[in-house]
DNA sequence: TATAAGCGCAACCATTCGGTTTATCAAAAT
DNA sequence: ATTTTGATAAACCGAATGGTTGCGCTTATA
């Protein structure tokens, strides 16, 4: 089963899991405390968020830290890249509408 | 029913559609011809991106043209933000212990 | 005026999602 | 050696998702 970035940040708490990770690595138990539902719904969206690789495990014992795959994120980043020159281009124009009006005076 | 933008581009389809109408706005039926899916489908697409007002309908006649709203688009870099941070810090620290190494030499 | 075209809604259906509870297993602590 | 703790897997369930077909409305055209 081939997961995707764009499915995995779907799910607001994983947002909000990818939010609390950014900061510092934790264990699933530790990052269900903040959540109103079990440990184990939390494990289900550690294995999306690490089946699509914006997280990755690191093993201490019994024991498991999770912790962001920064690089990843940049994958929406480019996606939005595209989106990005249309808006930078309309600001851009309008930026010389004004110029333009600026100068008639 | 309140859409939300990361839900509204989880689906490959949708992105496919934001990225085609983001050139030019297109009627349903023109984006239905570019993909394998009924007319309909599209149509129920482009009433998740409306709802979520990433998209925008301009009425003509009895063809509807649906246009980007790429303020919206913003909102997904403004999420980004956060985590932007980080790798441009990684990324500077790097920097920093380039610099260092060089000096040393 | 009759017909065709463009669009969206409703009902339906199979699949996926996001949670639960229960069970299992390995590592730590007593 | 036994018990506790941390983590995951499995089975289950209701709701949401993403598609279909069929229908009806409005606008354009013959």
């Amino acid at each position: 089963m081939r997961r995707d970035i764009f499915q995995a940040i779907a799910d607001p708490t994983r947002r909000a899991i990818l939010a609390l990770i950014a900061l510092q690595a934790m264990t699933p138990s530790a990052i269900a405390d903040h959540f109103d539902m079990t440990r184990q719904a939390i494990s289900k969206h550690m294995r999306i968020l690490t089946e699509c690789e914006l997280v990755k495990q690191d093993f201490q014992g019994r024991e498991t830290y999770y912790q962001i795959e920064i690089d990843k994120m940049k994958e929406i980043d480019k996606w939005l890249e595209q989106f990005r020159k249309i808006w930078e281009n309309r600001f851009q124009q309008l930026d010389q509408l004004l110029l333009t009006i600026q100068k008639e005076k």
